[in-house]
DNA sequence: CCCCTAAATGTTATCGATAACATTTTCCAC
DNA sequence: GTGGAAAATGTTATCGATAACATTTAGGGG
């Protein structure tokens, strides 16, 4: 493989003016530059970046961790703030931590052993704290992608509570006032957003409306059919991907049609909703790239104290499709 | 950061010996290992895998790159290749060409400037060719996934034929007779494994059974509908993500119910064929990850010639789900 | 034509880890 | 205890690119 040497001795100049000639902005004479441009390109030489690396003390390399592949909101998210990063002159370093045997931790380690100067990632657990707290110290930018476990730490993530609020809204909007309300049980703020959208439009909203799921499938089927037969409803709002994918099956099993005799809306564009024409709740994903790349490389504008880390909430929004029809209301 | 210096002297060692504590089979004291790791820990010292890479002339870094990140059977594939290169203790460098402006070139371009020791990647055009010729040229490994474009190259690919076969003969099998297959148009292959299905169980083909689909989505859901009323299947195989899609869309905007009206077969395992138990044809992943690793390492044991190019081909398979029943049939 | 400034280029030490080679220590046989 | 082989450790040059610093060249005014 040809070196900075090589090209230098082939073009009859010093390597530092190879290396002038690589960066904009040096003093070098155009006609110098173009020679040695054109050696390298006959020499098939390129900058060893692991040496760059080792001299300048900055890799240029970002890495990138999420925990769930099969996640589109994830892969989405990634494969953006990976294009911004290479328009920004970063490399990308991506690793998944779903994996067996792939913990979050081992990502991490991978990154500090390849001295990324910026980690952007979706914290599952707090296991990783001394390392991130070393890698910090050594001035390691870090930004969490939608969880926040770590204070002290820029962050982006969605207003679920306003991303249920909408949907909830829309649904009460289009005339329907018996909504089942599908979760996993552990969501808090969705399930404060449906509240605030049942009290602002004053209907009452029966706690048998909101049902946990249980983690088994069959037991959650059977919850939501025992809803559907108790409270016959005329929209169902599922709140997570496991929700939309058991209520989905059961209606379709039931033989219940979209939107005819149901309305649905689910929350996160799954592949499928777009394909059975099914509305949702989905999110702002290009500024959620833009944001986490300005934030990792720290280029967006302080205008408050550098040192109190930034949070930025963004607001999930209502995609339109063709699930939920109007409702004639039996009570309005 | 700590370095390998800042380590040896807090030892009281030399850096030599900061080094061979970190490598096994290195004539070094177990006692003096364990105390230089000791200290390193306190010090949060790993060695500097850049500087490491300078040094050692390789990297331990693989590129990979697949066209279409939508595309399930990819980001199986990569995830799987990932965890296996860990294992080897390789990193992975991971990039998406299917982004605007992230041409394959582009990430091409980025892994040799990273000085990768390998490359798995699914060639999409001829235009990387030169590069490649010259990475080869200094020792790089490349694996072609799925597409083998370039001759001189080891590459994995699935038996399109074989996987078309064993779907047809399997809904022949079923008793089905008039079958419906949905193809994108160029894939030959496929093409001819379901006609040699068709040869095999001694059933006439009508020509107008195999509906090349055009591009449009309108159009091609047209053509579809026609094909339904002309020939009235029993059963349909939707040989591509496309087809797939429209095809399923249509049953369901028709209220065709799946299996009690008609038979569904689809070819590649889509995140929802499993949500609404719709039966495959599917590939080998652990294979196929296992032996894109093996290729990349060059840890295959190999039989034959090292300097011919190696390709392996892997059956895909039926995973039967509940999306086919037995039909009487008509002529049987 | 010379001098001075500014631009262009060359020299060299360095980033951190490593491996070849040199040296020291260990330890066992005699 | 001593010789000598083997094990353990130290010394140092090096990977490729870079940036600070040193030196040369260019160019323009007097």
């Amino acid at each position: 493989m040809a070196t900075c040497k090589d090209v230098a001795k082939r073009a009859g100049v010093s390597t530092a003016t190879v290396t002038r000639a690589f960066e904009s902005g040096s003093s070098i004479r155009e006609q110098t530059r173009v020679r040695i441009l054109e050696v390298a390109r006959e020499m098939n030489y390129v900058p060893d970046l692991n040496a760059r690396s080792l001299k300048r003390q900055c890799s240029g390399l970002i890495g990138i961790t999420v925990k769930d592949v099969a996640n589109p909101f994830y892969m989405n998210v990634v494969t953006r703030i990976e294009d911004k990063l290479r328009q920004k002159g970063y490399r990308a370093m991506i690793s998944f931590a779903d994996q067996k045997g792939h913990s979050e931790l081992i990502c991490l380690e991978a990154m500090n052993a390849s001295r990324v100067d910026g980690v952007i990632f979706s914290p599952e657990s707090q296991e990783g704290e001394p390392l991130i707290k070393s890698m910090l110290a050594r001035g390691t930018r870090f930004v969490q992608l939608y969880q926040h476990p770590f204070t002290g730490i820029d962050s982006i993530c969605n207003d679920n509570d306003h991303g249920s609020f909408v949907g909830a809204q829309h649904l009460y909007d289009q005339g329907h006032r018996r909504i089942l309300y599908a979760f996993n049980g552990w969501d808090k703020p969705r399930i404060e957003g449906v509240k605030r959208a049942a009290k602002m439009a004053g209907i009452p909203l029966d706690d048998r409306q909101i049902i946990p799921l249980k983690n088994n499938p069959s037991e959650a089927t059977a919850q939501i059919r025992a809803m559907l037969a108790a409270i016959s409803p005329s929209a169902i709002f599922a709140h997570t991907n496991y929700a939309a994918t058991l209520t989905f099956r059961l209606l379709w099993d039931m033989s219940i049609r979209i939107p005819e005799d149901m309305a649905l809306l689910i929350y996160d564009d799954l592949p499928w909703c777009k394909m059975l024409d099914i509305s949702v709740i989905t999110h702002p994903f290009e500024s959620f790239a833009q944001l986490a790349v300005d934030l990792v490389l720290n280029s967006v504008k302080a205008s408050d104290d550098p040192l109190v880390p930034r949070r930025i909430v963004l607001n999930p929004f209502l995609l339109k499709r063709n699930s939920i029809r109007w409702c004639p209301g039996d009570e309005k």
